[in-house]
RNA sequence: AGGGGUGUAGCCAAGCGGUAAGGCACUAGACUUUGACUCUAGCAUGCGUAGGUUCAAAUCCUGCCACCCCUGCCA
C-alpha cells in the first residue's frame, strides 16, 4: 500500500473539491493514506454511471495513497443475486480498477446486530409495532412535523426483548420495526425516528435463511464503512441529506475512527437513460438484445460496442467532479474519448459499407499486391497486403454525377486516387433505367502506383476501395440512440423507443480483416471505428463511433 | 416549521479578493495517399439577478430568481 509524507501531502494540487477536502483532512489529521469503497448494491448490470463513481473512489486512492475496498452493499434480499455481484466484479475488472478487498454489508449483520442492541440499551432505538401506513403518516410532512410513536416509551428491557423476538422470528414480515430514537420534529426527514431494521423472511444469496431480520441501508451503510476504516466516504449528492445520519450511527454506535461521507452529482449524459428500471424495461420487453446489447449504456455494452475502458475512465475523468446535480453531459464527449484512444490503436483496413462496382478497363495485371500501412500515425502497427484486380467496389457516396465544386471524389471525366493503389479517371457511367448508377467503367494511370507515382497528376482526393473478386462478406451493425430523435424519454419507451437503433448492413471488406481475431479494433478508413465481434457463420462488426466528418454537402 | 443543495460560454468545468484555466462542440487556415489525425488562430468586458463592502469582487455581505433532492419496512 502507498502512503504518503506530510510533505508530500501537502504538495499535492487538488482539482476538485473532494480532493480540497480529502487534503485538508489528511493535514488536520495527520493521515499518510486513506480508504474508500465502492459499494454498488448487487441488483443489476453495472451503467456507465457506476463507472463514474468508482472513477472517483478508486482515483482518490490512487491520488492520495491507501486503498479502495469493494463492497456490495446487499441488504435487501429481494432484488440482489450473485448473477449481478459477478457482472458488477466482471465490469469493474474489464474497466481497470483495483480494490484491496470484495467486502459485503453482509459480512456486518452480526455486528450491525450487536449495535442495533448497543443503540437500545442505550435508550436509542426502540421497536415500533405501529402499521407501515400508520407510521408512515407520524412522520409528518415535508412541513409538518411528525408526531411520536406511542412506542417510543417503551422501556430498554421490553425493547431489548423484542428485537431479540424480532431475530429470533417470533414477529410475521412487517409486524414490527426497530427504529432510532432522534428527533420527530427534525426538519430533515430522515432524522425522524428512522427505521433501523426490518423483519422480513427472504433467502440472501450469500446469508441464505440465516437472519430473518435486515437492515436499513442508513444503519447498515455508516457501520459497514466504520468497521473497514473507511476514511472518506463518497456517494452519490441524493444521500446529502442523510448525512446528519450517517453520523448519528457513527457517533452513536461509539466507533472510534469515523468516516466523512461526501456527497458528488450523478453523471447525466443527454439522450441516454441510466436507470436501473428502465433499461431493465429494454431488456424484458426484448427490444435490445440483453443487458450486453451495444446500444445499452450498461458496462457490458459499452464494452460490446468496443469502447475500450481507457476511453471510459477518460471520459468519466474529463467530465470532472461537482454537486452541480442538473449538469448533463453531451455524448460526443465520450465519442472524442472513444476516438482519441482508438486513432492510436485501431488497424486500419478499407471496407466498401454502399458498394458500386468500378470496372478498368485498362487493368490486365493479375493479383497484384500493394502494401498498406496498417496506421499511419503509429510506425509500430506495420502493414499488410491488400490484392488489386480490374473490377473494385467502391463506396456509392464516394462518386456523384453532378457534384458542387469543393467534392474531392469521383465524378465523371474526373480522377481520384484509390488508397494504397492507383490514380483511376472516369470514362463512362452505366445506369438503369431509374438513372441510378449500375457500374462506372474506369482507366487507370500505370504510372501512379502508390509509393512509386511519376505520372505527374495531382488529385485532390483519395478513396477506399475493395477488390470484387478477393474480397469477404461481413455484417456491420449500426447503432443509433435508443430513444428516438426529438423527443424526451420520461419512462415510457412504447412512444420514445427508436426501432431504427440498429441497422444491419451487409458489406465488403478486404480479406486481411478475416485473419484478424474477435476483438479485434479497426478502423474501416474514412468511415469509422468497427469492433469485430463475432467470426462464426456471421461475421459481425459493431460500430464503435464514426470518424469526424470534415466535409458536408 | 419546512429542510438540504446547485447556478461561470452551446455542453462539461477550473477559479477560493488582484482583473475569466482546460476539454467537448463550433469557425477559419496549414498539412495530408483517411475531407480523419496533427498543427495554428478564433470563440465569456462576462461569472443566475439586484444592491452593498473594497483601490480592486466570479470570489466577501444582503435581498431576490431559477433548478435539483427529501415525507420506503428500497439503496
Amino acid at each position: 500500500m502507498k502512503t504518503l509524507s506530510r510533505e508530500e501531502v501537502e504538495n499535492i494540487e487538488t482539482t476538485n473539491f473532494i480532493e480540497s477536502f480529502i487534503k485538508q483532512d489528511m493535514l488536520e489529521q495527520g493521515l499518510d493514506h486513506i480508504v474508500t469503497r465502492f459499494p454498488p448494491e448487487p441488483n443489476g448490470y453495472p451503467h456507465i454511471g457506476h463507472i463514474k463513481a468508482c472513477n472517483i473512489d478508486y482515483s482518490m486512492a490512487q491520488k492520495f495513497g491507501g486503498y479502495m475496498n469493494l463492497r456490495m452493499d446487499d441488504t435487501n434480499p429481494l432484488k440482489e443475486s450473485i448473477e449481478y455481484e459477478n457482472a458488477i466484479i466482471d465490469s469493474l475488472k474489464w474497466a481497470g480498477f483495483k480494490w484491496e478487498n470484495v467486502y459485503h454489508a453482509s459480512d456486518y449483520y452480526q455486528k450491525m446486530y450487536d449495535c442495533a442492541e448497543l443503540l437500545i440499551k442505550k435508550g436509542l432505538a426502540y421497536v415500533d409495532d405501529l402499521d407501515a401506513d400508520t407510521l408512515s403518516k407520524y412522520r409528518g410532512t415535508l412541513t409538518r412535523p411528525g408526531i411520536e410513536s406511542p412506542s417510543r416509551n417503551r422501556s430498554i428491557e421490553e425493547n431489548l426483548q423484542m428485537f431479540r423476538d424480532m431475530k429470533a422470528g417470533k414477529y410475521k414480515d412487517g409486524e414490527v420495526v426497530l427504529r432510532a430514537k432522534i428527533d420527530m420534529a427534525s426538519p430533515n426527514i430522515n432524522m425522524r425516528d428512522p427505521t433501523l431494521y426490518r423483519v422480513l423472511r427472504a433467502t440472501h444469496y450469500r446469508t441464505g435463511d440465516e437472519w430473518c431480520i435486515y437492515p436499513m441501508y442508513d444503519f447498515a451503510h455508516p457501520i459497514s464503512d466504520a468497521i473497514e476504516g473507511i476514511t472518506h466516504s463518497l456517494c452519490d449528492i441524493e444521500f446529502e441529506n442523510h448525512r446528519p445520519l450517517y453520523n448519528w450511527v457513527v457517533n452513536e454506535c461509539e466507533f472510534e475512527k469515523k468516516p466523512r461521507q461526501i456527497e458528488f452529482a450523478r453523471l447525466n449524459i443527454e439522450g441516454t437513460v441510466t436507470s436501473k428500471r428502465y433499461l431493465r424495461q429494454l431488456v424484458e420487453s426484448q427490444r435490445v438484445f440483453g443487458w450486453d446489447d451495444p446500444r445499452m449504456p450498461t458496462v457490458d455494452g459499452l464494452r460490446a460496442r468496443g469502447i475500450p475502458s481507457v476511453a471510459l475512465r477518460d471520459f468519466v475523468t474529463n467530465v470532472g467532479v461537482t454537486k452541480v446535480d442538473d449538469a448533463v453531459v453531451s455524448p460526443e464527449m465520450l465519442d472524442s474519448c472513444t476516438r482519441n484512444i482508438l486513432n492510436n490503436t485501431a488497424t486500419r483496413v478499407m471496407v466498401v459499407l454502399d458498394p458500386i462496382k468500378i470496372t478498368i478497363t485498362n487493368y490486365d495485371g493479375d493479383g497484384e499486391m500493394m502494401t498498406v500501412e496498417n496506421n499511419s500515425n503509429d510506425a509500430d502497427a506495420g502493414t499488410h497486403e491488400v490484392k488489386f484486380g480490374k473490377h473494385i467496389f467502391i463506396e456509392r457516396e464516394d462518386f456523384m454525377m453532378d457534384p458542387p465544386s469543393k467534392y474531392h471524389r469521383l465524378r465523371p471525366d474526373g480522377y481520384v486516387r484509390l488508397r494504397g493503389a492507383y490514380i483511376i479517371k472516369c470514362d463512362e457511367v452505366k445506369t438503369d433505367n431509374q438513372g441510378n448508377v449500375t457500374e462506372i467503367l474506369c482507366s487507370y494511370i500505370p504510372e501512379s502506383r502508390s509509393g512509386n507515382d511519376q505520372s505527374g497528376i495531382k488529385v485532390k482526393g483519395t478513396i477506399h476501395w475493395v477488390n470484387a473478386d478477393d474480397c469477404d462478406d461481413i455484417y456491420v451493425h449500426q447503432y443509433s440512440n435508443l430513444i428516438r430523435e426529438g423527443v424526451r424519454f420520461e419512462g415510457d419507451w412504447d412512444t420514445t423507443f427508436n426501432s431504427d437503433s440498429l441497422k444491419v448492413i451487409h458489406a465488403k471488406a478486404e480479406k486481411y480483416v478475416l485473419s484478424c481475431p474477435k476483438g479485434t479494433h479497426f478502423q474501416f478508413v474514412r468511415k469509422g471505428y468497427y469492433y469485430l465481434t463475432t467470426l462464426d457463420e456471421k461475421v459481425v462488426f459493431n460500430s464503435t463511433v464514426s470518424l469526424k466528418e470534415g466535409f458536408k454537402l
